[in-house]
RNA sequence: GGUCCCAUCGUCUAGCGGCCUAGGACAUCGGCCUCUCACGCCGAAAACACGGGUUCGAUUCCCGUUGGGACCA
């Protein structure tokens, strides 16, 4: 069999979306389970709306969720000669004509078809001029054969038929000399040997037009699969109306690349009941036969989901790494590598995002904590001054501050004083982190660290004293 | 309007004629665990759009209807 080639072709006119994400997603998946080969090409041919900033956006984006490409990424726009070769080809051949009519006379002809109801095919008006006009500004058409029906064998829809008739004698390279969408696709799609095309299903009617043109320019067709849009939730495709649709804004909310990939990638396709993939297992088992008919619903809610197990798959070490931009960018300052890794691991499986995460365990990062006053009216009361007074003698004492031997100091004076944790816990747990919401109150001391620890319980001790 | 695609719980999906009194997951609601919050565990509610065929038997195959969606330089 031949080598797999598949491609992935933005064009730079926005932000790189979740649903571009996801068709680069599959042909890379599958290039990267037939050992095949990924290429990425620019389709920069519209001038007027392309920059490079998107172009560096994109790539930034598909750099981040670890999709890497053996070629290109190709430019569409240093590509125009071989358009140009190709038209002048189809030019030579009597397979293609110059058609000088004017846009507006065009536009109009379309409006008054498509009131009337009628199809608002191109009329041929070109196609057999016997003089043509001398000096007349002319665009390109592709002269489509109006008999028979163009099959489309496509890997996920099954076979789709179209009566040629329908087909209309699109415009391959316009006025200004540029080449149209369907023609650059199938020039590059062609030289570029990809074997497979997987794309969005919105591209399924271009698809006839698209074979006949390789007919006619003499190149084997390659497959074709069409994978389901992706919509919002009110089933409309989905747009900004449906809040994030960047790539990158998922990344600065504090989501792993896994997951977004995971999320992703099962939207609109399955392996049995698995839901959590790590990217080895999504190339090992992806298929296009498991890729799904029917548009998807975008389901923040799961994505959240899929995150927070991502979030606790991820080593100790490697999640540190991923969250110290976070941290860093509430104004915090990491100073002891080594406890911030234990406090990673203390917050690993309570929050959903990465942001989440700082949210959550501020009181790690924070020098000081505010105690509310409501809290430490209910809480930190005198009768619990004997047991921080305790606490701080025996941490101060403590050469080896670690869980165990913390969870063996609260022993010793529930046994003596003969009360359950419940009763002491909870003061402590307001005086170091201002809140009535943390981790295990053992692993939380240990990870606050020994200083910051005797430091905060001997602040509440001077609040409790100060208020009675 | 024309052409094309699609149709299982609210959502993502399993299902490729009998294993289905339809399975899993998210979300929701109970309960357990428990030093708080999470995690975890247990449980509940929740779907084959409708109508015809084909077949001994249809969620599964065919047709139609309805409903969504896409494309029409």
């Amino acid at each position: 069999m031949k080598k797999v080639r598949t491609r992935f072709p933005p064009s730079p006119t926005g932000k790189l979306h979740i649903g571009g994400v996801r068709t680069a997603l599959f042909n890379w998946l599958f290039s990267r389970h037939h050992k095949g080969e990924f290429i990425l090409r620019i389709e920069d041919t519209d001038v007027e709306r392309s920059s490079k900033e998107d172009v560096d956006v994109i790539l930034e984006g598909l750099k981040w969720l670890g999709i890497d490409w053996d070629e290109g990424p190709y430019f569409q726009s240093e590509r125009l000669h071989i358009y140009q070769e190709h038209v002048k080809k189809l030019l030579d051949e009597g397979k293609a004509y110059r058609c000088y009519c004017e846009p507006e006379v065009l536009e109009a002809k379309r409006i008054k078809a498509l009131k009337e109801g009628r199809k608002p095919k191109y009329d041929g008006t070109c196609r057999n001029l016997k003089n043509p006009p001398k000096d007349k500004p002319f665009a390109i058409r592709f002269a489509s054969p109006q008999e028979g029906k163009t099959i489309v064998n496509d890997l996920i829809k099954g076979r789709i038929e179209f009566d040629n008739q329908e087909l209309d004698d699109l415009i391959i390279q316009r006025r200004n000399g540029l080449p149209t969408y369907n023609f650059a696709v199938v020039v590059d799609d062609a030289t570029m040997g990809i074997t497979h095309v997987i794309r969005g299903d919105d591209h399924v009617n271009n698809t006839p037009r698209q074979i006949q043109l390789y007919k006619a320019l003499g190149y084997p067709l390659p497959e074709f699969a069409h994978v389901p849009m992706i919509l919002g939730n009110d089933k409309k495709r989905l747009s900004k109306r449906h809040g994030a649709t960047s790539i990158m804004e998922y990344k600065d909310a504090g989501y792993l690349a896994s997951a977004m990939v995971n999320y992703l990638v099962r939207l609109g396709w399955s392996h049995g009941d698995q839901e959590i993939f790590t990217i080895d297992e999504l190339i090992e088992y992806f298929s296009l036969d498991h890729v799904g008919k029917s548009a998807g619903v975008f389901n923040p809610e799961k994505l959240l989901w899929v995150n927070s197990e991502h979030i606790k798959m991820t080593d100790d070490i490697e999640l540190s790494k991923l969250l110290k931009p976070f941290v860093e960018a509430k104004g915090y300052k990491i100073d002891d590598e080594n406890l911030f890794i234990k406090q990673v691991a203390t917050l690993k499986g309570r929050a959903n995002t990465l942001k989440e995460m700082v949210e959550i365990g501020a009181y790690y990062f924070k020098e000081e904590v505010e105690i509310d006053p409501s809290l430490a009216k209910k809480f930190l009361t005198s009768n619990i001054l004997p047991f921080l007074e305790f606490l701080i003698k025996k941490f101060s004492q403590l050469t080896s501050f670690t869980k165990e031997n913390i969870q063996q100091i609260f022993i010793e004076y529930m046994d003596k004083e003969k009360i359950k944790l419940g009763k002491i816990a909870q003061p402590v747990r307001v005086a170091l982190t201002g809140g009535t919401v943390s981790p295990g109150i053992f692993e939380l001391i240990e990870a606050i660290g020994q200083k910051r620890v005797i430091k905060r319980l001997k602040q509440a001790q001077n609040l409790i004293k100060n208020n009675s």
